[in-house]
DNA sequence: AATGATAGTGCAAGCGATTGCATAAACTGA
DNA sequence: TCAGTTTATGCAATCGCTTGCACTATCATT
């Protein structure tokens, strides 16, 4: 159908092999043939079929994104979307393009990895979210293929990661409960097989034990399914008798719940509750009232990966890389009387 | 480095022909040397490589999907999540996988189509939300290669295209609020270049005038950039001294600010200013007030998207279809004082 | 003037599959 | 038993590009 480097070649009187040349930018070629040439490619509209130069070169400029758990509320939320973007941004200024893949299960996740490395087709893979004893990571270490995971792993030092400071993010929330007068915590969070919600758990616990404030388990509510709404985690916990004055949410979204609720309940927030969550979704701060948050900055973790990723495909030798992402306290309406 | 098709065919002491025609489920092959060769792939664990499937066989089962105008606030958008899981979904079940290409501007976009239709990288197009005047589905019909739009088009009959009834949309919106009494009814729109904003003010419009009210150009406001909030475009029409009794909103998240700004200049959503979104975010129920809205499935349309593009690729003869999705309109008590 | 280095280009062998056509073996029917 | 089918498989070209190696001028060096 279209045409192709052989045509080009043909019509400039050289051999497809400087034509290719041209393509690739190669020094050795005269400027005088290099003009000539990349004249005629523009005249008859040439393009390369990147196909056939992937399988020669065995590089797609391709990379894969996969997704696990796309269930309908996890999906749904801005984060994945934000880092999306922020890869996205990444491979465009390094002319690499992101092929999608949400996987249901684990064995629809084995099968896309397989297919994704193994098939060729892509030159990385970006891993989304990091679970206690992930099969992926292992699958991808056995396969000694480029990829990088968002969410801190587990074994720290034999992949290449990048995440927020969760445990600091736990940390930094409770102190910030504890120092407007909070004694009485409570934490929500997501499923514990998710690495990010046991770092969050732990950062909360150290900040109590701090302030020599006791953990006490009634106030730990964790979801077994991701999307599990804070309204039903709030309602637990008010029906188990746990009388927080202050909730740490791990996701916004749990914590719109959980506000909806106290509300219906005649709890007034801040006043007779204070609620925060983490992830800074745009409507914190238009909810009423706007919610005291975390900015994790997706964006910059989307990012981030992605260069993570660029280095771990194209260094000679092996070394594994990892990035922390700062994040910011966002201190509104539902967690201090003093703020808007 | 991987085990080829070669490998398998010199153990299985049969030609590489051979085994492509297992691979493909050919039935001349005799059932014994089929179980046989599928036998030795299994232990050999072979996967075929798909860019060298591609080259020959000019298909690589990858679709791509361009979001065109990605800045931060469109692209955070619970819209597209939803309906890249849509198509995902179809695609999945397919064994397509989606390509990705976010594009900021219109040459990005050209480039982009380009690399994926003449670079061979992809079987067929999705296009995101279709603008008047539509430079990239001119260039896609130019090509003659085969894409679907998710968004009417202009040109209703020379593409596919999937959508909701936009103009439906706005009328029954509109109608809902004249059915509550209302007769001063705003309307704040994205950007009147996307036709979906066309649509439904035209519904709106027509709504009004069947029930015989006149339509205000001072009700009416449109959003200049697709990033404007809807707390701004309130503001504007609070200080020109439009009145609304009620406003509807062409996205719940313009909804959201403009009932911040409403309940910041003291007036009580739904008692004094009724509002209603669309899009049906789900933010929207967990709202204070819950946000009336329309349902608009975005699901759906990826998915109806995903499968009109799967008979533009395969069908022989050449046709055009288009699908439409429908839309529920969900009332919650920003509008409507019986409601929760 | 002979030798060696360098610059510019072509040859041809891949990359790992698919597929039209040919062929050999087995089977059919008269 | 022989011609005609049918069945199962192989041959070899092809998809469009990359790249190591060889080759020929041209140029610098002594």
């Amino acid at each position: 159908m279209g045409i192709t480097i052989n045509d080009i070649a043909k019509i400039a009187n050289v051999s497809a092999s400087t034509v290719s040349r041209v393509i690739a930018g190669n020094p050795r070629i005269s400027s005088a043939t290099r003009e000539r040439i990349l004249k005629i490619m523009k005249e008859h509209n040439y393009h390369p079929n990147m196909i056939a130069r992937s399988l020669a070169s065995k590089s797609t400029q391709i990379i894969g994104m996969i997704i696990p758990a796309m269930t309908e509320k996890a999906f749904q939320h801005p984060f994945f979307p934000e880092v999306l973007r922020g890869a996205g941004s990444i491979a465009y200024q390094n002319k690499y393009n992101i092929l999608i893949a949400s996987v249901n299960n684990r064995e629809e996740e084995r099968q896309t990895i397989r297919h994704f490395t193994r098939g060729g087709i892509t030159d990385g893979i970006i891993l989304l979210t990091s679970r206690v004893k992930d099969p992926a990571i292992s699958e991808l270490q056995k396969l000694d293929f480029p990829f990088v995971v968002i969410g801190r792993s587990e074994n720290d030092h034999e992949v290449n990661w990048v995440d927020n400071d969760n445990f600091a993010i736990g940390y930094q929330l409770t102190q910030h409960f504890v120092d407007q007068g909070h004694r009485k915590i409570g934490f929500i969070g997501l499923s514990p097989g998710f690495i990010v919600t046991v770092d969050r758990l732990n950062g909360y616990k150290k900040a109590l034990e701090d302030n020599n404030i006791p953990v006490d388990q009634d106030l730990i509510e964790e979801s077994r399914f991701i999307d599990d709404n804070g309204y039903e985690l709030m309602k637990r916990f008010l029906e188990r008798g746990a009388a927080p004055t202050g909730i740490i949410a791990c996701d916004d979204l749990l914590a719109f719940g959980a506000i909806k609720l106290a509300m219906e309940r005649g709890l007034r927030v801040p006043e007779d509750l204070a609620v925060a969550g983490i992830n800074n979704v745009p409507q914190a701060e238009y909810f009423n009232p706007s919610l005291t948050s975390v900015e994790i900055n997706s964006f910059s973790l989307g990012a981030k990966a992605f260069e993570l990723l660029l280095t771990a495909i194209h260094s000679e030798y092996k070394s594994f890389n990892r990035a922390i992402v700062p994040a910011e306290l966002v201190v509104r309406h539902s967690s201090s009387m003093k703020q808007n």
